[in-house]
DNA sequence: CTGAAAGCGCTTACAG
DNA sequence: CTGAAAGCGCTTACAG
């Protein structure tokens, strides 16, 4: 028996019909499941779609019922462990709900993050859950609102928009942080993230950290150096460390300055990775010589001497909330816009040690 | 100036027509970017467009055309990040070719992972990248390329089926990683997968691996110990490292067991950071007391103490690799299918010492 | 319970 | 260069 070269032109409810000897209204209720047919008729067309191997049009489908059962997720970078965790989280909520997902990346890069939305807008998805790559720009997003979207903020929130947010309690984690190190005597608490920007650069301006999260944090951790007596603290806020050369300068930089920080906090777990490298080639040790804070707990952190002591974010947790929120709204509730704030937990091991 | 309600009803060409007063037909040619048209037109066209903020239905597009310019990649875990790393070479190379990437999860299901195919299909993608779950089954998948999607296999193939495939050299690469271990005078060696199995249960069947990626580095394994003169070294090949749980169990058992393993080789990196996980819970030192070789570079295999020595699989380009073919293949070509493999070498760092 | 017709928003020939 | 008509594969009223 041979094989034929395969039938390019795919079978649809009117093949069906035909074969099955009914109309096409009667053929697509069965195979769509709605309306109402006889049990005799349904057998009929049912048989006919399995040696047809009829497969439904989505495409078709979702434009004649003007939904398409799906979800487009924008985060900042699938391959950071955080935002995985997170899409599971929303994966989970949406399969239960009966809706896809479909993932876009935007690099934490603003056009690519507009042309990812336009395309899954054009794509007609369902809803929107995004991670703005940069909190002051809105009009995309706006745009989406006006269009009819349901729109979710996943990780960050946009002051300027009314919208649904989920975040993390950043600004109560850094405090929580910085407050823990405090408690070991340490003063001098330099604070890296992943934001573009020179080697040694520091924070001066709202505007050098567009995602809120970051800021949040960064607020959260001056509030509690400031509390704590240390004025400069802004000066060990350096931005930069967008891959393991840079941060290896950036930590370079910071331990050859003064004040000479006696522990770091690393804003995210890539970062933290890269920071931890750092100290690890110069020959640091942590925490004797240094200690250091990582956000998110990754994999990575519970397997080097000593373990890392993290802020634990409920990431999962937090895409599952989002996920909720939006299929909520897509099912019909107009009430107002809500800024969820999901509490964040420290793990304490082995990275925080005496300040020296 | 108040905003009012979303207007629901999104803008069509044929309401652009109308406000640039020319027909649908040469509305849809400037908005869709084919045929000729004046610039007068044009210009007409383009002011109305964006005045009535005009963005087109991809699903209209995509129902006419024929083409949804979108691939489908099927993988087994994208939080695993072997997979997310090849989804970045897929998605490098499908963006560059003005390709769309909808990703999809099976868990290692081959039921999610049918499922995740029909949906796919259903959305009318131009083309198809799996991670078979069981290279066994594969009636869902010639299905697919009898419905006439392109179809490219990725990390395993299926020997029954003539398709294109890209996989590492997954025998070569146990061979080596053994041999190395070999040379620092180990004979019994264990090798750990994740797939499922009771605890002490070892290989004896090629029936208990159905991703043939396992297999073929099980056969190497194999191979290169029976070359080294250990004959029984199938027992030490075990099944069920499924969870941190599972996995402290399979180690606890094989370093309970007799012949005592001096040396484990982990067939992934999820494996291989639970396996060092439960030696550092048990308290042996790597590689004093035991060694270790995990496949893939994994961020973590960089930071423990010592750091891990590791089979290097270029993830990222066997994800562009299988992209490549597979827009090849949309393109037109119907050459007869072929099977990348892709070499691997090993990374040597601190976690393999002499046998004691 | 079943069928004939219209329509979703585009693109594709076919005329002018 | 521009327009009128038909069609992609479904679902949705509307009749019978």
């Amino acid at each position: 028996m041979k094989d034929f070269a395969p039938s390019k032109r795919p079978v649809t409810v009117a093949d069906v019909a035909k074969s099955a000897k009914v109309s096409k209204a009667t053929a697509a209720r069965v195979l769509g499941g709605y309306g109402t047919v006889s049990d005799k008729v349904r057998s009929q067309v049912t048989a006919a779609a399995a040696v047809l191997g009829y497969r439904p049009n989505e495409l078709a489908r979702s434009m004649t019922t003007g939904r398409s059962g799906t979800i487009g997720v924008v985060v900042g970078d699938i391959e950071n462990a955080f935002f995985s965790l997170a899409v599971r989280g929303i994966s989970d909520v949406a399969r239960t709900a009966g809706f896809n997902v479909i993932i876009a990346n935007s690099g934490e890069e603003l056009s690519a993050e507009k042309a990812a939305i336009d395309l899954l807008i054009g794509r007609r998805v369902d809803g929107l859950i995004v991670t703005p790559s940069d909190c002051g720009a809105s009009d995309h997003l706006s745009d989406a609102i006006g269009v009819g979207v349901p729109l979710v903020l996943f990780d960050r929130a946009i002051p300027a928009l009314q919208v649904d947010a989920v975040t993390g309690a950043d600004r109560d984690a850094a405090m929580m942080a910085t407050r823990h190190l405090q408690s070991f005597g340490h003063r001098h608490i330099a604070y890296v993230t992943a934001r573009e920007g020179e080697v040694g650069e520091y924070f001066t301006d709202e505007s050098q950290l567009p995602a809120t999260s970051v800021l949040r944090r960064v607020e959260g951790f001056l509030a509690a150096q400031s509390a704590n007596g240390v004025q400069d603290a802004h000066r060990l806020v350096r931005l930069g460390a967008v891959d393991q050369d840079h941060t290896d300068a950036v930590v370079a930089h910071l331990l050859g300055g003064t004040p000479r920080p006696s522990a770091i906090i690393a804003s995210d777990s890539v970062v933290g990775l890269e920071v931890f490298r750092s100290l690890q080639t110069r020959g640091l040790s942590v925490p004797r010589d240094i200690s250091i804070i990582s956000f998110f707990n990754a994999d990575w952190t519970t397997v080097t001497t000593p373990p890392i002591t993290v802020v634990d974010q409920p990431v999962y947790e937090m895409g599952r909330r989002a996920a909720e929120r939006l299929i909520a709204r897509i099912d019909g509730g107009a009430e107002a816009s809500q800024h969820f704030t999901i509490q964040t937990t420290l793990i304490s091991r082995g990275s925080v040690g005496q300040a020296s």
